[in-house]
DNA sequence: GAAATCGTTGCTAATTATGCCACAGTCGCG
DNA sequence: CGCGACTGTGGCATAATTAGCAACGATTTC
């Protein structure tokens, strides 16, 4: 298998590409970062963190907050998430997109592959499972899977996404906290992690056996939207019969990567 | 009890303060129409509702697909709401910030008057329970009351907020749809709900008997954050021992101020 | 097949955001 | 308790971005 995946790639695209909007893409870039990493920003920081200047910084957040994205603490001055961030989420369950765009793709690969597919998306210190497509067939039926969390360092479907956030937020990750073991086989020695992160980049797919439910092999992809790690797209099913797990991977990757077309949904243009 | 509220003032904002940023401002004010009551926009759509230029309005979708707060259709150009708004649920649910600022008011609201307190949203055409603290004496407990949906012509939490809702957009809501009876209290006809509305309106809260369940009082008021409607606080008990619920109608205000005031966090300035 | 509608894009004027500066609170320290 | 450092806020001239126009291409409707 060759290197097909652009390692390092994923400096967080900053510039405002042409015909948008500066401020606005300012606006939006800062309040994603607003996330489970970062929860409390000042402005200062965002400043010194965005390369704005401080008065920039400010106007910003208070824009933010004004619409209800970000709420200042009336004390310290720091932000934090906003309810309008509520609202939003609430519209996106509502509007059930997620299901209408990765189910069917789900499928698909689950029939071609006899496997359960699983789409994981970071939440908190975690991968959470908000889609996934049970494998048809074979004794071992997989749960309802769709909600459930894994750890941030065992199992592909996690290593997949990790391998590829920048090193220093791995770091804030993984350092000081424990590593949870799970099975005989779940990796706890920190520098023995970073080692695997780093040749699932080089060989684009992260493929574990055992490592968080004992007797199940997994294989993943990272899906990225807009050059950025978003989540991951896995395969996995009992060790004895799914065999050879790899062989699948050219076809992950083409799953995520029209998960990937359908999420960022921008209109076709000319140059497509 | 004489009209306190202020019917009629919610125009939604669409000047952007000084201080602030327009362009990102605007890019927010859009995002936050996807919701419930409109969850498809196209670029001239946008434009005739703001006010905007074409170009402007197409630029804004532009960008808010470009962060993935939105995803366009590859077929119609139509905008729907995306993956980044999912981003932001989470977020504000890891944050816990909703519990932190409105538990306490509740619970104080429940142990002066011996009722349960509700702050509910709105939620797609419902209003949901997002936030709840039981009555803490007599013999009806109320069961888990968080995430609970309640239709949205029935019971005074639902009606203390759909009355201030644009009649126009009330009428997206009510029309065509037949309206649901629960109890033989509930009221099913469209002119004498947008009769009670109105008195709602005038009077400041709602006060309902059964509605929804039977034997149950409910007295609400309106949630607003920054001049908009944003959801209901409730009290509400047995029939029979919770009397005169209107007596409460003052507590139930400071406490609905305390909740906006907090959920708006903006920092103290000089002119506070 | 024609007309109307919708979304996209270059261009220039003009509004808007930018960055600098100075000020005002706050916190920590001596 | 007062001093210094830091953070956040606001005014203002400049410079850059955006707004609006208008024309085009692509779709859809009649």
């Amino acid at each position: 298998m060759t290197v097909t995946h652009d390692v390092g790639s994923f400096a967080d695209d900053r510039a405002t590409p042409d015909g948008l909007l500066q401020t606005a893409d300012r606006a939006l870039q800062v309040l994603l970062h607003f996330d489970g990493l970062r929860t409390e920003w000042g402005v200062t920081e965002v400043a010194e963190e965005f390369g704005f200047n401080k008065s920039i910084a400010q106007r910003l957040l208070a824009t933010l907050a004004h619409r209800g994205f970000l709420i200042a603490d009336p004390d310290t001055r720091r932000y934090r998430i906003g309810p309008s961030a509520m609202t939003l989420g609430h519209a996106w369950e509502r509007s059930g997109s997620l299901r209408a765009i990765v189910d069917p793709i789900l499928r698909e690969l689950s029939a071609r592959t006899d496997a359960t597919a699983i789409l994981a998306l970071p939440d908190n210190l975690h991968m959470r499972a908000v889609a996934a497509v049970d494998g048809s067939s074979g004794p071992l039926r997989v749960y309802p899977l769709v909600g459930e969390l894994y750890p941030a360092h065992a199992g592909a479907t996690s290593k997949a996404f990790y391998a590829y956030l920048p090193a220093q937020q791995r770091q804030l990750l993984f350092a000081g906290r424990p590593i949870a073991r799970f099975t005989d086989r779940t990796v706890t020695d920190a520098s023995a992690l970073e080692a695997e992160f780093l040749r699932i980049r080089q060989q684009g797919y992260a493929s574990t056996v055992g490592e968080y439910d004992s007797h199940v092999a997994v294989v993943a992809v990272l899906v990225s939207v807009r050059g950025e790690p978003y989540g991951s797209l896995s395969l996995g099913g009992p060790e004895e019969s799914f065999v050879n797990p790899e062989q699948h991977v050219p076809l992950l990757r083409h799953a995520a990567q029209q998960i990937e077309r359908r999420l960022t949904g921008r209109p076709r243009t000319r140059k497509d």
